[in-house]
DNA sequence: ACGATTGGTGACGGGTCGTCAATTTCCGGT
DNA sequence: ACCGGAAATTGACGACCCGTCACCAATCGT
């Protein structure tokens, strides 16, 4: 197999054989013109057929990879999340103290999309009014997870019981809706944003109403 | 006009010209339609030839109402808004302390959302994994009559000098995040979703920085 | 009662969708 | 080095959607 010639050594990459190498290849260049498609036309104006126009392949081949515009935005979607997953999961586990679970969060969301602001720009800021937002299952596992991080968190004695699910979604309806705005300023600064986020929350658990069983059920009144 | 034999009135649709009648009717038709189509499809799915032949009229008549089915949704949230702006500006107003302004707030919205989950079912818990959210006129001057009020009640020193563009993107993200969760709930308990809501700020907002200038700029550390 | 005007109608050209038979490209065995 | 089979690409195709517009019916003002 490996001849004594090695010269002609098809680049590097991964030294995979031609079929799957074109396969990854192909995947990249849809990937790519989609991201830049998608950030002049917005998501709901663009077509599958803008997005192979921007590529040298022919419109059958994109099915042959995704099955539609909304499973690219999908496959965006998740290669952002597979990215800070881990990250803010990371750092949630170091936490010793509510302020750092929260902290820490906030920082690592407002960082990550204040820098990737290309990918973030190009997918979030699309077209004027429309706010499109895929419930990606990465992402949805995400927001299990900050939950599941919470639910530990409580019975570990560090948060009061409170309703994890609510605050779970608290957390990331401000996340989303901060990071939104600091977006929209001359001078973005995550490390204020996070510092905002941060700081209704830690002021803000204390309050909680006390659910002492998960499924929280407080009377009418 | 009037002539003394009253009995052939049509209906008593405010006595407009026949034509105004069935331009009101028709726009009518046409809106509900797209909520039932909206709502079975979900608005990436639904296209204007699904709402129209959910109705008697033909392909044409729709563009002499909207635009496109963008225009419709917009009109549909827009009807929501109006009823839901005033409601909640009356009872920010009347507001004496933070508790007050916070948990009105919350409380007509989450109860709006409850009540009207028709509608809102129909709109945002559209499709499985696809949230759209349009930012009408309506909607945003909404949200910027909030993020107003917010600096009435600093000037008024009901609340401590805070980023009120930070403050509103919480309240809104907050609000919209929370109200989804309830409607996923088995027990729907607008109180007490409001009620957690409310919590959470009025003890954060005392932890928030202050920003002396309305323009809040941090140092990067 | 009658012309003018407004508004509904549905067919049309242009474009997108997802598919599929034909073709090219790659792989492994001889 | 060559060949046959598998895999992937291509682009044309029928079905459908889009927005428009000439045509026609209903309504209005007089």
């Amino acid at each position: 197999m490996d001849s004594p010639i090695i010269a002609k050594a098809p680049v590097r990459t991964a030294s995979l054989g031609k079929r799957e190498q074109t396969k990854v290849q192909n995947r990249e260049i849809i990937l790519d013109a989609a991201r830049k498609v998608f950030g002049e036309l917005g998501f709901g104006a663009t077509t599958v057929r803008d997005i192979i126009r921007a590529t040298p392949l022919a419109s059958g081949t994109f099915y042959n990879y995704f099955k539609s515009k909304e499973e690219v935005f999908q496959a965006i979607q998740d290669e952002m999340a597979l990215t800070l997953r881990p990250r803010l999961r990371d750092e949630r586990l170091k936490a010793k103290t509510v302020e750092e679970f929260i902290s820490s969060t906030f920082r690592s969301f407002m960082e990550f999309v204040a820098e990737d602001h290309v990918s973030v720009r190009t997918i979030r800021h699309t077209a004027d009014t429309t706010r499109v937002r895929i419930h990606t299952p990465e992402i949805v596992a995400g927001f299990e997870e900050l939950r599941e991080d919470i639910e530990k968190a409580i019975a570990q004695g560090l948060f009061p019981p409170v309703d994890a699910d609510y605050l779970m979604a608290s957390i990331v309806g401000v996340a989303f809706e901060v990071a939104d705005r600091m977006m929209t300023r001359e001078h973005r600064d995550p490390a204020a944003a996070a510092a905002f986020a941060t700081a209704l929350f830690v002021g803000g658990i204390r309050m909680l109403p006390h659910a002492d069983h998960p499924a929280a059920k407080t009377g009418t009144a």
